[in-house]
DNA sequence: AGCTCATGTAAGGAGCGCTAACATGCGGGT
DNA sequence: ACCCGCATGTTAGCGCTCCTTACATGAGCT
């Protein structure tokens, strides 16, 4: 058995053979650490065992490996939601709880990511990657929202792109306000998963949508 | 008419006599066009006219720069949450949505403060001020949620508390995803403004205090 | 085997946060 | 009226980061 780079660590010859997952992954701790703007890039190379120019050679800055970051956020957090949602199973309103309780799952458990996509100040279009990975998301969003809207009869629906929009920025407000693993920046009567589910359900409720006022199929 | 110092601006002395306002206010200007990452010690006192070093005079670190603008921003914010409730006049609804037009208004036209108090990464327990400050100010929300609840009968009342955090949550998402002066990240099908506006009357209408199912008062 | 080029290193300029030591002049005490 | 204290400014400098340029290495193709 005569591998060549199987060592999991340290002692590597003059080129690395996989930085750029490496600096990713080191972004990823110091972000999670130190928050977007405490990361650095010459940091993250000297983790990964690299002079500070190396990531020069896979980013061609430090916004670059951030807006990588981001990108690959927004991919893990459309899997999440595309999971939590299953197609709407076993009924809408169970999958759509689900996915919010998933939102702020995403943003609890994975900070880091989350910092990168909403708190770096990264914008949107640093590259079509991120752009598809965000479209991709809320894409999830918009579609569990028009499944609920379909319970509705034909005069009263609202527009999907807007109830999306709302259940989005709620989730968020709650997530950048009362979310972070620290516990927020407020102490909370609830989970911050609680607050959101009763949030969802009195907006539903408004909606027509509550489980106590079923689109009385007359 | 021997004044001693009046002129506006660039001639004066060796000690510059206000030069902790005047960093804030370069503060806010850095922050607003570079984001307060952007935002650089030294380069506030280059606008001020003024050695690299003597903001250390006025501020132990940038961090305490940052956490006063914030703290400014949270008086200021408070003040124009109060003055948009005005007590609740002519009738608590059109004061709540009065309320948040304020909120996204300010959201808006000060995005430098807005960003020292949410995006700056300020802990809230930097100063005594800014806590106070911050506490006024969710304080003003928690009121006006008060004022709705109480037009509900005894039975159906949610906590005060619960609902000002839901209307916290949806105005800065909002506003954080939306209500940028740059138009946000993703264009919209309705202002900042209106889409607040619709989330608030849907989510008062899951509570029951929607204009068109007011408190049936047998 | 030898070439090529992606990937690494070394060295350095510009800028920033922050500190230390020194300069200035406003204002209060005698 | 004087003088001295102290708040407020200055210069000099350390260590760090971002990023560029010029050079070194070795993996893989022909």
């Amino acid at each position: 058995m005569s591998w060549k780079r199987e060592r999991p660590e340290t002692p590597r010859g003059y080129h690395h053979g996989n930085l750029k997952e490496e600096l990713v992954r080191a972004a990823l701790g110091l972000i999670r650490e130190k928050g977007p703007n405490g990361f650095t890039f010459a940091e993250a190379a000297r983790m990964a065992g690299v002079s500070p120019a190396a990531p020069y050679r896979h980013f061609r800055d430090r916004d670059e490996l951030l807006a990588d970051v981001a990108a690959r956020g927004f991919q893990a957090f459309e899997a999440a939601l595309s999971r939590a949602w299953d197609q709407g199973r076993p009924d809408p309103e169970t999958a759509f709880h689900r996915l919010g309780r998933a939102y702020l799952a995403f943003a609890h458990d994975e900070p880091a990511y989350y910092a990168a996509m909403f708190e770096a100040g990264v914008p949107l279009d640093a590259s079509a990657e991120l752009r598809a990975a965000a479209d991709s998301a809320f894409a999830c969003l918009r579609q569990a929202s028009e499944a609920l809207i379909a319970q509705l009869p034909q005069g009263k629906r609202p527009p999907a792109l807007m109830m999306a929009l709302h259940i989005w920025a709620m989730s968020h407000g709650i997530a950048a306000l009362f979310g972070r693993a620290d516990g927020g920046r407020r102490p909370l009567p609830m989970s911050a998963s609680d607050l959101l589910e009763a949030g969802t359900l009195i907006y539903l409720q408004g909606l027509g949508i509550g489980r106590n006022s079923p689109p009385k199929p007359d």
